[in-house]
DNA sequence: CGATGCCCCTGTATGC
DNA sequence: TGCATACAGGGGCATC
């Protein structure tokens, strides 16, 4: 489950494997996943072009072709991208595969098919309404504690499902809200309008501290994610409650509880987060 | 217009 | 052991 972690990951492996390559083939195998265009004019956008930069917005991954055009990739729940050296097998599930001029090839593998693609002009990248409608960068400088309160000022509903919403931060999914209500001892339930000034603050450090932690252990593999290489990222064995149901609380001893809020399987310690 | 819930899909976990 | 069914989930979309 790629979230920003996992996403920025990739995105400063593809810095060192795969920028400034030229994408001479692009192999369709399945082009269901490409929203935007044709899978036509897919082939005929990219083949030729050479991958100037990679950025990333959210859970978006961009590369910048030197045509200008954007190559957009939104993994979901089980996409992945796979750099992987001629000699070595093709990846399962492989949907798309950009080969490059020396012969070294991207793959796109998706077990589920939910992730997207999509080559648009930059003018253009508003038509995703998930990136024009985003919310902050939460590990941009423009986001700031007070920032963060002003977001949530007026919000109504659960804390945990408000983190998750990309309109109102951009990147955090369902992994690193846990960890960080759970780091800031504020339980998944509280409804934000009744949060306290220093209840917020520690929200807001305990997110900006996880993702940057998440970052540097190269994200969790949770469900499908594997990095550029297709090594599984190292903060799994980090995580503090997400996936622990019945396991005693690392704080406290109690067991984690798990429950459905906001329709997403939610975990977390009753007695450490209030 | 905001909140809620269904849906896309398939590997994995659970139940009998 | 093996089969059938439930469940997981990001974000788009329909619905109320």
């Amino acid at each position: 489950m790629p979230e920003l972690p996992e996403v920025e990951t990739i995105r400063q492996d593809m810095i060192k494997k795969v920028k400034g390559k030229k994408i001479v083939n692009v192999d369709l195998r399945n082009p269901k996943n490409i929203k935007i265009p044709s899978s036509v004019e897919f082939k005929r956008g990219i083949e030729g072009k050479v991958i100037q930069d990679i950025k990333r917005k959210g859970k978006y991954l961009i590369l910048i072709l030197d045509s200008r055009d954007l190559l957009i990739f939104h993994l979901k729940l089980t996409g992945r991208l796979l750099f992987f050296p001629p000699e070595k097998k093709e990846p399962d599930y492989t949907r798309i595969v950009f080969i490059f001029s020396d012969n070294t090839r991207l793959f796109f593998a998706d077990i589920r098919g939910f992730a997207d693609v999509y080559l648009l002009p930059p003018e253009k990248i508003d038509t995703i309404p998930a990136i024009k409608n985003m919310g902050p960068e939460p590990l941009s400088s423009e986001f700031t504690l007070e920032k963060f309160k002003k977001i949530l000022k007026g919000k109504k509903g659960k804390i945990k499902p408000l983190l998750m919403d990309q309109t109102v931060i951009a990147g955090v999914g369902n992994i690193y809200s846990q960890e960080s209500l759970y780091r800031a001892g504020i339980h998944p339930e509280r409804s934000v309008s009744r949060l306290k000034d220093e209840e917020i603050e520690a929200i807001y450090r305990s997110l900006v501290e996880v993702l940057k932690e998440a970052i540097r252990y190269r994200g969790s593999s949770v469900d499908a994610y594997l990095d550029l290489n297709g090594k599984e990222g190292d903060y799994v064995p980090r995580l503090k409650v997400y996936g622990r149901e019945g396991e005693n609380c690392l704080r406290c001893g109690s067991p984690i509880k798990k429950k459905k809020i906001g329709g997403r399987g939610t975990y977390f310690c009753e007695r450490c987060q209030k």
